[in-house]
Parts: structure tokens; sequence; C-alpha cells
RNA sequence: UGGCGCGUAGCUCAGUGGGAGAGCACCACCUUGACACGGUGGGGGUCGUAGGUUCAAUCCCUAUCGCGCCAACCA
């Protein structure tokens, strides 16, 4: 027990906390469950190595850590396993950075990979791995992530990289795996393959040429036309660069301006190739001329058109960003280059006819932003479609769910048109492909290790030279569910935690990650890998535009936390963390939660304060004999009436915050949470508490005691998966608290821990709700409102006192009333509550409550503004007015009775009653104010 | 081009077939023994627009405008 400063101060307790959460093992999962104990097992979407934590991942590892806390208080075996992703371009281009800025190679340019070798560079990578891989854990664990971190693991550890050799040897050989020569996007600047969801399109203004192709038949003299010219096509483009590889020019079949040309040739501008003109119903009549140049060495489309119709490919751009030999004097040039070239030569040919401004979609490098070009080469592919088909059945069959639901369409709108997968990546930092070539009889040898020898011709092992290339970095990141629990072998953590609950992630990575895990779970486990996706809305900032580091729009999480705490900013992506909407994160939000971080703190002083009291009174509080919640069973009914009252609330939030947690809408868990401790337990059940504190019934105020601290236990344990520092700090402040322990954790005989977060996750009594004692609270606020309303109308200050009368219709409020004296009397804080005798006096103001359904009256001698008192009526009768306006046209349509159900026709009929009741009060209140001023 | 989502108070967002809610901001009053990171009261919205269904629509349907995202074979 440490005293509890003044106020909520986040940075004095937020690491000593997660210390020792981390050294006593509270994260820790067990191997096995305890019979009849559920698992419950989530991997993290591992972070780059290297990176830093932004917004998003604050918001996931703030959701997934409150699923967690609260699966573990449920008493579940439960597994929530760290890692990092080796996040092979990423790093790579990192490294490169750093060593660029060291030094020069000999021939004067800044050091590149290649001058270190590439076993000097990996080792390299590994060291920048190292030193700074430990960034992002140390982060997570200042947000509170509890994660497992004795089982972290990283892409590129041993195990993992076994569990990659096994996947790519077995889809191998299951003919899965193939390697070929297809058209494939290339950066030139990162100098490696990527795959297509790699490659982002960007509009981009452009300029849309329109070309000349003269028409020659089939041995090359020119056609003549109508008019005696030659025949030509004018064809239209956005990048003219790609004429050199020009193979054909396709029209549609049915195109009637064209019909006399099938069959014919063209001749390729510049180049003087001739080229055949094909149909293909590909071809759009309506765009552009009707007529398209066809390049099937860089444009997918145009090698599908060149595969149909067995043309020719010319690779006229290299991999170095520069025209191939191929490209004639074009050659060398740096394709922007090439195309001004281009441009330039055809308008000296007059074969450029017109130039137009277009905006057009470019393929950018996801990395680096760079131009990707479709170029043909030769790579590693995945054979996509029989992985897909079983993981589409697994979404379609319900086996896996999406929520929000919508992302389901979108999964099987790109699973249906899914592409085989390229793999292949030509960089250093990752996992090389397990391939080798044979340096004699170039045999090709895929193994989970290097083979002693050549299988085909014997070769020693000298002569086996490894594939050079590495594989995609999500290639590993697919089989994280299971790779990361130790896979291949047959593991008992594979068997406890696998399938996972839960996968939790950005809806951004669906393809490229979810959608992959699913195809691998399914062919390698035969079971999927997780049966709950939980896909969270993108991060933005307070405009709603993405956070990037070029935008300067970037909030730092770890700024917020420095300033204002972990859990505030934990309790605002809760908050804010409804379905199907962007976030945009406001500073505002996250000190709003910081104010309510206090207020919670305020109250457990409030405790504090009242235990201190009573002892200083002699009055020594000990916990009950068979602890709070059995004393509070046997003993709730000889409660006071706001005792009982909190009881039932506690009752009813219990399910709402649970229910939020199991439909993934913590927004609906943190705003009944919010709603519950600060407007219900602070603003009246502390309030109430005080008269039995102040009071000389010792009795009552341990009974009010026991229910403070009992609804403060509660209270701490449902808000701690979501804020989860200050309800230990709190929580670690309170007498006749209990050192818990998970099941699991007592079955592997590991000490039990005082710690809020292996307490057990509340458990409704729904006996303990008491809608009598609900009724009786409702209806003191209802006075107290009635009477602070009066005041703030009138301007009267809190101090100045006065008597309240009543007249009640029913003998069962005036009841209500007279238990509840005390409790109005003290917080609308008058001197009277006393049933009025007769009609109104003169002086005597009306204020009409409705519910409970009493007339307050006020003596207003010397108290009240006669005019701010006459205004405040008019407007009071004014509203009245208007309300029985509105239910009287809606009692005076006929089809209303008629359709309407009844027992709403009936509703309105007596809330019209008392609304006429009501102003006959108003109005007689008025006409004795207005007698008394004139 | 198709798919999805959004449009509610000045701002950020909840929400529902029966007269619109929260937080922040704003105004007034209050240094009341948990809390000024506080308390009390108040002002503020024809729920994007137009039709339709219904006794009744902010909510359901249709159209339309605006914004955003995603997927695309329009060179």
């Amino acid at each position: 027990m440490r005293p509890l400063g003044k106020s909520y101060e986040p940075a004095e307790f937020e690491r000593e906390l997660y210390q020792v959460w981390d050294e006593s093992g509270c994260f820790e999962a067990s191997d096995e469950s305890v019979p009849g104990q559920k698992s419950f097992s989530i991997v993290i979407p591992p972070p780059n190595v290297t990176g830093v934590l932004h917004m998003g991942h604050a918001l996931t590892n703030t959701i997934q850590d409150i699923l967690v806390r609260w699966r573990r208080m449920k008493g579940d075996n439960t597994l929530w396993l760290p890692g990092t992703d080796h996040a092979g371009i990423a790093t790579q281009a990192q490294v490169e950075k750093q060593i660029a800025k060291e030094g020069k190679s000999p021939s004067g340019k800044p050091l590149t990979r290649h001058d270190l070798g590439r076993e000097a560079f990996v080792a390299r990578t590994w060291k920048w791995k190292e030193d700074h891989g430990r960034e992002i854990t140390h982060q997570l664990k200042r947000l509170g992530s509890s994660l497992d971190w004795k089982r972290e693991r990283f892409t590129m550890d041993e195990g993992l990289s076994a569990a990659v050799r096994e996947v790519f040897v077995r889809l191998y050989e299951e003919g899965l795996i193939y390697r070929g020569e297809r058209i494939i996007n290339w950066c030139p600047r990162c100098q490696t393959a990527l795959s297509d969801l790699e490659v982002i399109p960007k509009e981009r203004k452009g300029n849309f040429w329109h070309l000349v192709y003269k028409v020659v038949d089939e041995n090359g003299k020119p056609v003549k036309g109508a008019d005696g010219n030659q025949e030509q096509l004018v064809i239209a483009t956005t990048r003219p660069e790609t004429l050199l590889g020009d193979t054909a020019v396709a029209v549609h079949p049915e195109d009637e301006r064209y019909r006399h040309l099938h069959g014919k040739k063209v001749v390729l501008p510049l180049l003087g190739r001739v080229i055949p003109i094909i149909t293909d119903s590909y071809v759009d009549k309506e765009f552009g001329s009707g007529a398209l140049k066809v390049t099937p060495a860089h444009d997918f489309n145009d090698y599908d058109l060149g595969k149909r119709h067995n043309l020719p490919m010319v690779s006229v751009m290299g991999k170095d960003g520069r025209i191939t030999p191929a490209g004639g004097p074009y050659a060398g040039m740096k394709f922007a280059e090439a195309r001004e070239q281009v441009v330039l030569n055809l308008r000296e040919q007059g074969l450029l006819v017109k130039t137009e401004d277009h905006v057009h979609k470019v393929g950018l490098c996801q990395r680096c932003e760079n131009v990707a070009e479709p170029i043909i080469s030769k790579q590693w592919f995945v054979k996509i479609e029989p992985l897909a088909k079983p993981a589409i059945a697994a979404v379609e069959t319900g086996k896996i769910q999406f929520s929000p639901k919508n992302w389901e369409k979108t999964y099987f709108e790109w699973m249906y048109n899914i592409r085989d997968w390229c793999i292949s990546r030509q960089l250093w930092w990752g996992h090389q492909i397990p391939a080798w070539y044979c340096g004699s009889c170039q045999e090709l040898t895929v193994a989970r290790e290097k083979p002693a020898k050549c299988p085909g011709c014997g070769a020693r092992a000298s002569e086996l030279r490894q594939d050079e290339d590495v594989l995609d970095t999500w290639f590993s990141s697919a089989l994280w569910p299971f790779s990361t629990l130790g896979w291949p072998e047959k593991t008992k953590a594979l068997e406890t935690f696998y399938p996972t609950s839960i996968l939790e992630t950005g809806f951004d990575i669906i393809f490229f990650w979810v959608a992959r895990m699913i195809m691998m779970g399914i062919h390698f486990r035969d079971e999927v890998p997780f049966h709950k996706v939980y896909l969270h809305a993108m991060v933005r900032d307070e405009k709603g535009e993405k956070m990037s580091k070029s935008k300067g729009n970037v909030i730092d999480p770890l700024v917020l936390i420095e300033q204002h705490g972990a859990d505030p900013l934990r309790f605002t992506l809760a908050a804010m963390a409804g379905q199907g909407r962007d976030i945009k994160l406001s500073v505002d939000r996250v000190e709003g939660y910081r104010a309510y971080c206090n207020k919670i703190w305020n109250a457990v002083k409030f405790f504090h304060l009242q235990l201190d009291a009573l002892k200083e009174k002699g009055i020594e509080v000990a916990e009950p004999a068979g602890g709070l919640e059995n004393w509070i069973g046997e003993n709730r009914a000889k409660l006071d009436v706001h005792d009982r009252w909190i009881l039932s609330r506690v009752e009813r939030l219990i399910p709402a915050v649970e229910g939020g947690l199991e439909r993934f809408e913590l927004n609906e868990s943190a705003q009944a949470l919010y709603e519950f401790s600060w407007h219900e337990f602070c603003d009246w059940y502390i309030e109430l508490s005080k008269l039995p504190f102040r009071g000389a019934d010792s009795g009552k105020a341990i009974g009010t005691l026991y229910t403070l601290r009992y609804t403060l236990e509660v209270l701490l344990r449902l808000l701690h998966p979501f804020i989860p520092f200050v309800t230990e700090e709190l929580w670690r402040s309170l007498p006749w608290r209990k050192a818990a322990n998970t099941p699991t954790r007592a079955r592997d005989g590991k000490p039990a821990v005082m710690t809020l977060m292996l307490q057990e996750f509340p458990r409704q009594h729904a006996a303990w709700i008491d809608e009598a004692a609900e009724k009786e609270i409702a209806a003191v606020r209802g006075l107290v409102e009635a009477v602070r309303n009066f005041r703030g109308e009138n301007n009267i200050a809190p101090r100045v006192e006065f008597a309240l009368r009543y007249k009640a219709a029913a003998a069962e409020t005036e009841a209500l009333l007279a238990r509840s004296t005390e409790q109005v009397r003290s917080l609308a804080r008058v001197s009277a509550l006393e049933r009025a005798a007769g009609a109104g006096g003169a002086t005597e103001a009306v204020l009409p409550v409705s519910y409970p359904p009493v007339e307050l009256r006020i003596d207003l001698k010397g108290l009240v503004n006669i005019e701010e008192e006459t205004r405040r009526l008019r407007k009071e009768i004014e509203k009245v007015a208007g309300d029985i306006q509105f239910v009287s046209n809606k009692l005076s349509q006929e089809t209303f009775i008629a359709k309407a159900p009844p027992q709403l026709v009936e509703k309105e009929r007596k809330r019209q009653q008392e609304l006429e009741a009501k102003r006959q009060e108003l109005e007689a209140a008025l006409a004795r104010l207005s007698k008394l001023s004139g």
C-alpha cells in the first residue's frame, strides 16, 4: 500500500508497474491449459523490427491488449504472442542509407551494399537489427501491452526460418511453387521484383500522345487508301517510349473503321520494324482511336494479349532503369530521357499528330515511390488458385468471420480474381530461397538444407550455388500464426493455441497478410489460423487526413503518453474504435480522458478519507470475515437505498461492458464505463454517501463504506483492461485485496501475485438488480435537479437555503418522498422538505416535476427577483404549451388513433392530461405573481 | 467503371421507426472537506438535398450532391 498523491500523475507509476507485471510473470501463458480451462490466443501483427511506434500500432495494440487482459481476467489460458518482422526492403533500405553516408567507394560514389559484399552486408543488417530492433518493443511496453515476452519471435529466427524453408519445399514439391519467366513489376530504384500489391497506383499528370503508324501489306509495301495516300493508324499512348518494344497493333475485330486493315501490317515508327495488325475484342473501340499498340514485355494487359496471339516479347526496358540494346539508338538512355527523345524524334518525322494533357495512373513502388515498370523476368511464383479455393470456402462457410462483416466482400472480391504471387525479391535481407543450381549439370535442387552433392550429377557441394534471391517478407508473415508456435515441430503450444482466437489488424493488410495467413494456415495445418478477424479503422489526424511524415501531421503516441499517460491514450482509442469509421484522433479527447483518470483517482481517495475519518472517530473498520462480496450478498437488504442503488447499477454495467468486448464494440464498453463511473458513481453515489459518513449511525456508515469499497473493486476490475496502469496503482492503495492467480499459473506452481490484472473479471449477480432502489434514486435525482434548475434560472446562490413543499397526487409518491427527505435536503441544499397542506400560497412558486410526479412549491418572499421568476414561469409555460400542441396534434389524427399501438395512444393521452394540469398550475402561479408585483 | 463507407450541435463522434445525445468548446454562477484535470445551470442542430413507404422517418426505400477509401484491362 502506498499513499495516493493529490492527483493523477501517470509518470510516477507507469514504468514501475509494467516492470512488476513483467517480472512476476503475469504476462506468461502456459503451454497447456488446465482441464476445463479455455485457451485464448492472439498473435501480434509483427511490426517492422526497426520501426517506431505510430498511432496505428497504438490502436491495434490497445485493442488487442484490452481483449487479452479481459480474457486473462476471465481465467483463460491467455497468450498474446509478441514479435517483429524483418521487413525486407524497408530494413535493407535503411542500412543502405546508413552505409552510403559512411563513405565512398574507390570510384568516388557513396558506398553501396555491393561494395561490402553480401555476407558483410547481411551481417551489418543483423547488427543494425540488434541495435535498433528493441525500440519498438520498448514502446509497446510503454503502452502497457501484456505480451508474453518469453515467446518473442522474429521472422528471421532460426525456428521461423526453418518453417519458411519447410513451406517452400513442400509447396515446390506439390507443384505450387514454380520458377518462370513472366511479366512482373520491377522497381528500378530498389532493384527488385515486387508483387502486384506492392505497387500503388497513383494519379499523375501526363500526356496523351497520338502517334502515326504507317500501314503496309504482308510484303512490306505501303498500302494506299482511298485518297491515294498511304494508310495510317493513329494510336494514342501515355508511354511513347514503350513503342520500342511494340510487337503488334491491335484493333477490335468488329470495328468497321479498321476492317480493311485486318491481316495488314504497320511499320513501327523510329525503328522501322514491321509488325502485324491483330484483332482482339479486348480493345475498346470507343477509347482513343480504337487502335492499341501492343508492348507485351512492358504492360500486363499487352502481355496477356501477346500470349494469346503468340507475339514476340521484346524487352526494351532494363532492370537498371535504362533502355536495353533492343531499343536501338535509344539504348542506354534512362526511361525518362528515352521518352523525351522518342517524342522529339516522332515530332521531327511528322509522326506525332497531337499531344493532349492527360491524367492517368502510374504504378509506384510502395517502398520508395518511384515508378515501377512491368518487365519480363525470371522469378519464383506461388500458384495461388489451389490455395485460394479453400480459403474462400472458410469464409463462405463462416469458419472465419470478419468484423465488420463488409470486409468479407472485399476479401472475396480479391480472392476470386487472385493472380499468382511473385515471391522472389532481388534483395539480400530476408530468407534466401532454398534452391541450388549445379555448376556442372545445371540441375535445380530445392531442399530444406544445402545438399551434400548434386542429386542430378553427383557433383560436389562446392559446385552448388544457392539462388541469390530472397523471399517476399510477407511469405514468412503468412506463416506467423503457426511458425511462432513452433511449427513444423509438433509443440504443445501449437496444440494449445492454434487456431488462434482472434486476429486483430488493419484493413489495409487484408490481402498482404490476412488472406495469405488463411491460405497457408489451411494448407499446412488443415485448420484455419483464426476464427475471427477484427479489422479496425484507420487512425487519421483531426482533419481526417492520413498521418504521414511528409505531411508533418503525425501525432506521436509516445509524446502523448509522456504528456498524459498511457491510460488516457488507450481509453481514447478504445472510445473511438467504433466500427466502420475512420478514427480522427484529437488531443482534446485524450486530455478529456486524462481528466477521467483523475476523477477515478479522486473517487478512490474519497474512500481512503472516509476510512480514515471513521478511524478517527474510533471506529476501526476491518474487512468482513467472509470477504466483501459475501458480506454484501448477505446484508444487501439491510443497506441504505443509495447503496442498493449503486449495487444495482453495477450489475447493469457488467453485461454492458462485457457485451461490448464480445462484439468488438469497445466504444460501447468504454462509454458505459465512463457514464457509470462519472455520472452515476461520482456524481450521485459519492454525494449520497456523504450523508451516512457524516451521520451518527456507524452501522450505516460501515454499510456504505463496504458498498463503496466493493463498487470500487468491481469498477477497477472492469476498467483494468482499458486503463491498466491507473487501475492497478489505485487498487494497490486499497485495503482488503486478494493475491490472485490464474488456474494455469497455479498448476505450474507459480506464486500468487498481488495484482489487479490477475483478479477475476466481475461476474454478474442478477439478483442484485433492485428496481425499487433505482426508482427511488431516480426520484431523488428528479427533485434535486428541479431545485438546481430553479436556482440556476433565478440566480440563487447555493448557500441560500429555502424550504420546499410538495404536493403529490399519489400516496405512493408521498411515501417515497418521505423516505427521501434527507437526501433531497442535502443534495438540493434546502432547509426543509414537507408536504404542502392546502392550495398554493400567494408568494409561492411552482416547480412541476415529471418524475416523481409532484409539484414543488417554494416561497419566493425575500428569495427571488419577481421579474426573473416571471420570466422563468413564462418560459416554462411556453414550453408546456408547445408540448401540449404537439401531443394534441397527434391525438387529433384519426389515423394515429386507429393504427398506432394502443399503449402508445394511451400514453399520449395520459401525457396530454398531465401537461394540461401542469399548465394550469404554472398559470396560477404566474397570476399570483403578477398580483404580487402589481 | 465497380464495390464499400461517411455526411447529426462550433469541433470530435454516439444513436434510435414514435417530439434528437455525449465529450470538448461557449455563457452564467460556485475556491461546498474526493476532485478547478472540479461542481451546478444554460445557450446551440428543419440529423447533406429531393422524392417515396408509414398513422408516424434523422432512422427503411429510391434518386441526387459532397467527401473518403478500395479494387479495376480504358491504352
